[in-house]
Parts: C-alpha cells; sequence; structure tokens
DNA sequence: TTTTGTATATTTGTCAGACAAAAATTTGTT
DNA sequence: AACAAATTTTTGTCTGACAAATATACAAAA
C-alpha cells in the first residue's frame, strides 16, 4: 500500500499510471460508490456553457476571434485557470482552436467538427472482430450507394486517381495505409453524409490496428489495390450494384485477411 | 508547402499522392518518434488523447478511479494547471467526472453521457435533420433486419410487449418516450451488435431534443404505437420485409412530425 | 513606394505556491 | 460493534511569475 503513496513509483509515463489504476482498482475493489450525483457546477462548467450559449445566439459567429484571456476573466470576474480549464475543453471539442502568442478564435463549426463524439462513442473497445466488420459493412456499403448517386464527376476522378495511385504502394505497407485512408474518406465526401461519414471514419479508426497486422502481409495490397479500383470504376460508371458488390467483396477480404494475421500472431 | 495539404492539388495527378506520402513520412522519420516525448501540441491536449488512449486501449474502463491530481502531474511529468485542463475537457465532455474532495472518475461512457454536451449545437437546420434521419436509417433498418434474424422468442414477445404497452401512454407525452426508448433498445438488444446499437443509441440522443417537440403535437402517439406494433408484429413473424418497410414508414412519419414542430416553433 | 528585416509588445503556455471547501479517513466515544 | 466528531486528503480556485510563440510597429533597403 505504502508503494502506491511512494511518487518515486509513479515516475516515467502513461505505462505507469495505468498501473497506478489496476493495482488501486485491486486494492479498493471492495469501495463501492454511490451514484448520488448532486453537485453545483465547477465554474469552469459554468463559462464554457455561457460561451456555447453566445456562439448559439449568434453572439460568437465562426471564425471570431475571442477577447484576451486577461480581458475575458474580468469580464467573467475569475481568475485565469478555470477559465483556461473551459476555453481547453471547448477547444477540445472541436468548437474553439488557440495558438501559442495568437488569440483564441472560433472555429468554422462544420458539421464534420461537431459530429466528433460519436469518435468518442466507438472508442469503447469491442474485440468481436466480426461484429465489428458487420457494422463497417452496413455503414460504408451504404455510403458506398450514396456515393454513386450523388457523387459529382470531380470525386469521381479523385476516387479513381486514388485507386490507381495504390499500385506505387505494394511494397509498401506504411503508404499504402495513408493512401487507403484517403481513398475511404474520399468515398465519404461523395456520400454527402456527414454523419454516417464520421462513423465510418470512427469505425475505420477502431480497425486500425488489426489493419497494421494484416496489410504487412505478403499479397494482401495488391489485392485491396485492384478490388479498390473495381469500386472506383463502378462509382465512375454509376452502377450501384457493381460497387456495393466490390466493396462487399474488398470488405470479405480484409475481414478475412485480419483474422488470418491475428491467428498467426498467436501461435 | 500549404498547397500539400490542399486536396484539390491531388485530383489530377496521378502520383501526386505518392510524392506526398513520401515527403510526409521523411519528414515524419525526422521528428524521431521516440514514444515517450511530448511535444507538438499543448500538453493539456496530448493528455487528453492518452488519457482518451488508455479507454480505447482498456486499460481504464467506465467507473474507474483515476489517481489523484499530484500523482498524475508526476506520471506525466507536468504541473496542475495543464493536468486540469485536459481532466476538465474530458470531464465536459462527460468523459470524466468529479467531485471537490473526492477523485475523478471515469463515467459509465453511454452514449447518451457522450452525446449530451455536443447536441446543444447538432440542433440546427433542415438538412442536418435529414441527415440525421438518414444515418439513423441507414443503421436502424439493419439493425430490425438483424433483429429479424436473430432475436430469441423472449426478445421478440418483449419488444410486442412493449409496443402495445404503448397505448397506455396516448395523452402522456414524456411516459411515451421513455417506453419509447426501451422499446428501441429492445430491437437494438435482439439484433446483437454491440457497436451498431451504440451507434444507434448516440443517434437516438442526438434526436432527442427534436423528439420532445414533435411528441407533444396531437396525434403522434397513436401514430407512433400503431407502427411500433406493426414492426413487432413482423418481428415475430420472422418477416424482415415487413418488418423493414414497417420501420421505414415509421421513421419517415417521425421525420415528418420533427419537420413540422421545428417549423411551427419558427412562426 | 514597396518590401523586408528587426526590435518591441502582446498573448498564450506552463510552472509554483497557497488557501478554501468538500469528501474520505481516522479516531474517539458510547 | 456502531455511531459521531476530528483529522487528513483531495479537488476547486486564486495569485503571481516566467518562457515561448505570435502579432505589431518601425526602420532600413530595394
Amino acid at each position: 500500500m505504502a508503494d502506491l503513496a511512494d511518487p518515486k513509483n509513479l515516475v516515467g509515463g502513461g505505462d505507469t499510471f495505468a498501473a497506478i489504476v489496476k493495482a488501486q482498482k485491486a486494492a479498493e475493489a471492495d469501495l463501492g460508490f454511490a451514484g448520488g450525483t448532486l453537485v453545483r457546477p465547477s465554474i469552469s462548467e459554468q463559462v464554457s456553457n455561457r460561451i456555447l450559449a453566445m456562439i448559439k445566439s449568434g453572439n460568437l459567429k465562426a471564425e471570431d476571434r475571442l477577447p484576451t484571456e486577461q480581458q475575458m476573466c474580468l469580464a467573467f470576474g475569475i481568475s485565469r485557470p478555470p477559465l483556461r480549464e473551459a476555453l481547453k475543453a471547448l477547444t477540445l471539442m472541436g468548437i474553439l482552436e488557440s495558438r501559442q502568442g495568437g488569440r483564441y478564435m472560433v472555429t468554422d463549426l462544420s458539421p464534420t467538427r461537431l459530429v466528433t463524439p460519436f469518435n468518442v462513442l466507438l472508442s469503447v473497445p469491442d474485440h468481436d472482430i466480426q461484429v465489428q466488420f458487420e457494422a463497417r459493412a452496413v455503414v460504408e456499403l451504404e455510403l458506398v450507394r450514396f456515393c454513386v448517386e450523388r457523387a459529382n464527376d470531380e470525386q469521381r476522378a479523385r476516387i479513381l486517381a486514388l485507386a490507381k495511385d495504390g499500385r506505387t504502394f505494394y511494397e509498401d505497407p506504411v503508404g499504402f495505409r495513408l493512401l487507403d485512408a484517403e481513398y475511404h474518406q474520399a468515398i465519404n465526401e461523395g456520400a454527402n453524409n456527414t454523419i454516417l461519414s464520421t462513423i465510418s471514419e470512427g469505425l475505420y479508426n477502431v480497425a486500425i490496428d488489426a489493419r497494421r497486422l494484416a496489410s504487412a502481409t505478403q499479397g494482401v495490397i495488391d489485392i485491396s489495390v485492384d478490388q479498390h479500383i473495381r469500386v472506383a470504376e463502378a462509382i465512375g460508371a454509376h452502377d450501384a450494384t457493381a460497387a456495393v458488390q466490390a466493396y462487399q467483396e474488398h470488405l470479405d477480404h480484409v475481414l478475412s485477411t485480419t483474422i488470418q494475421a491475428i491467428h498467426e500472431l498467436s501461435e
């Protein structure tokens, strides 16, 4: 028990941090917590709500510059720490942005920024690969279908160009993953539904660790590139059925290689 | 160098992207990827991301207690203000909670809690609502289909019972919304895909403000109850086509009444 | 006149120490 | 052993200070 309180054992970074959490959980497992959440809002909470209210009411518009911290402290009648806690919270939510030496600014408030919470939703770990890919199939197949219906010629051309660029990366898994992300993003943009796109990106990021394994396997990239091109060509030809079918094959391929990579890892 | 970040410059050129990727990789290599060194964004943002990463990786689970601020300062090698900025940011996002004198804790991470801080900003124009319902249709129609395939008899019975219970609430909008949430959750459980269920719950909670408006309107609840029952009966009869069709009609109905309610509000 | 480089001032980022308020823990009493 | 009071711990807030990056003003050069 004493070692938990000893600061020397805590220095060194995140791994230590996680160890503390686990040790304390083990030590205090039986200490329950009553659910009575009766709290008066902290100053930082009030301030961030007031700033949000200003944005909602139009007193603060997108791209507006905020007063300096000093002025805001004076205006709200508080000190810097709680003010900064509020500003930082809004910054992390994608509502404000700041640069050292510069001033705080309201972002463009684009829908893409504001649907960020869905990415947090998906950050809850779910190690069931099948469930993950089933969810991806539901969301991404529909995105492909929308893309066939809605993408303009420029977007179609970009998707095809990105698909063909994949040939450059037959021997470069890291580069291919960057291209792959760009390719999927291009399809999402063509589908023109910000919420579904954000969900898709979240699912993609959840699966990225597994993908790192799979894409290092010989021959996986070639097949993926071919499938990307087939999907892109079907999108270019406005053929929804073919695009969806090709994308389904792609997902099946990624799923099977991912499972295989995981099995090989555990041997 | 700003042109590298501009997507437009990637459209036509076949291997433009390849060059950029290689340049980026070279730049990243120069920076040196010593995992422990924290340099680029502000400390509070880095700490926020590291805590989020711990949640994502499972090192921090829902309802876990965090170390004290002092211990975390030592663990991360930083001082209190930036640490508190990070903790407060996560608190306002509904990921952590704190009580003065107590300790920081991870919340239950329920979709409701995570979505609530954001839907202040998500409830504006018509086309956003269209996008929202389109996303709901994609996810929830597939959940209904899965539910038809996978739910056991007990789950089907529960769904039908909840649907019929709705008749009790013809004159009680508040009670009906509670029942409605339970009904949808029952379908989600029957579908047996945790990720899609989480997404569905998140979308449901984003729309709940608008729903409050709509469900206060005369005659809306009766129609919803009828549609709920039709969906439930189709699920009970293992008829996927009928269930999906009935649910689609339900979504269309909710969408139109929601838009109407918003329009009436702005007059 | 326009451009460019430099020096200054402003502003955010981070640190340190201190105290109040609320909760958690320990101690004392019955 | 159970309950109540006192002590300790922990978060919330304040003040002051300095470093780092940026914005600004100004002077010099084309």
